[in-house]
DNA sequence: AGATTGCGGCACTGTGTAGTGCCGTATTAG
DNA sequence: CTAATACGGCACTACACAGTGCCGCAATCT
């Protein structure tokens, strides 16, 4: 009710844009340090803002990085955003460039940085799975059913399980051997698992 | 060269025990709590100990963690504790039963707990690959290997990527996802993905 | 025995940070 | 105008934990 901008109180409005510089500080400091080195100074000095304007809308340091996680932007990962090459090898490799390195290595970091938060508050791993894990997901299921759909493979026996392949083996990979996930290795996963557990449909191709 | 228990010093001894009681008692606080929960108090209180004791051992928390994780016990990794069912699916179906939920999932939930302190301290990450991730990856290896060595399945394009899928997936579920690795899922994964993408032997088969 | 070191328990210091209160200033309604 | 609210900055409290010193006791060497 008193929720509009506009509510016939005195006094001087919220900065809507304050709301937004604050998650973005969060999740930039999140992409960057651990979660427990989060600090709401840190979070309020990258932001510009007093530590105040950042408990006036949040309840606490939990709140505001479930709020930031909540808004990590994954519309890189909608159909619209996903690339279309023509096959579904070079698709899956397109999603490395700008998008691994860009928009999904972002969602890596912040993914294992938030991970020492999903084992002690339940609701993390709403947030977490609703924001990052299920558009990955969502992603890779998209562009291999594609492919089935136009006849390069046969309808596989788990979709769902191949479509959880890559983020699982890259986020392994990037998180707990720390090592960079480039295209060699986007390769290995994509010829050595993904296409190789595919099969050419039932009518010969090519 | 004083190092010898019995070096002509006077004075009571360290007890050998007790090193190996404060590691494993670091170990399963490391398995129940996260990282930044781990005090030394609360590994002295389980361990049955005095900080004192702890700190006359290791410098420092990070370096009793490092300790710890380098005595994790992955000896069922090794091509001796591995199962051996004359196929590969129930080879891998087995390493599910008492391994992953008596000694991997304790592997997992440390391997997560320690996800936090891999991005500031560089040697974890060594610590960790040493004893948890190549072990894993490893048994996997040797499991594949040995069904392609007795004529089950040709030699895969690519066996090193394959080895990781099912330690991979497995954490990635676990730690992300916060689900159960059970029976169901393992076998999404080892009929979905890691059978599927390896091909009879070039002679016919059965 | 006497000296020396290990051990558990307690108290203490130092540090870092969440969260709050206050102040001066800016914005907006009436 | 005045009142009310937002804002940044600063100071303050409360708390948790790392790391250390001290005490009394136990074990082992000369």
């Amino acid at each position: 009710m008193t929720s509009t901008p506009t509510a016939g109180k005195a006094g001087r409005r919220r900065d809507p844009e304050k709301d937004a510089q604050i998650l973005q500080a969060t999740l930039d400091v999140l992409a960057e340090t651990d979660y427990a080195d989060v600090t709401i100074e840190l979070v309020a000095a990258r932001a510009g803002a007093g530590r105040h304007t950042i408990y006036r809308r949040w309840e606490g340091k939990d709140e505001l990085i479930l709020a930031a996680i909540a808004c990590t932007d994954s519309a890189d990962l909608g159909p619209d955003g996903l690339p279309d090459t023509g096959t579904l090898r070079s698709d899956l490799l397109a999603l490395l460039d700008p998008n691994w390195m860009g928009g999904s290595e972002r969602r890596l970091r912040i993914l294992s940085s938030v991970s020492a938060m999903i084992t002690r508050t339940p609701s993390a791993v709403d947030a977490v799975t609703k924001a990052i894990v299920d558009p990955s997901t969502a992603a890779y299921r998209f562009l291999i059913q594609r492919a089935v759909d136009r006849g390069e493979y046969a309808l596989p026996h788990n979709l769902d399980a191949l479509a959880q392949v890559i983020p699982s083996m890259a986020a392994y990979r990037a998180f707990f051997m720390q090592q960079v996930v480039d295209e060699e290795f986007m390769l290995s996963i994509i010829d050595g698992v993904v296409l190789a557990a595919l099969r050419e449909p039932s009518a010969a191709n090519r």
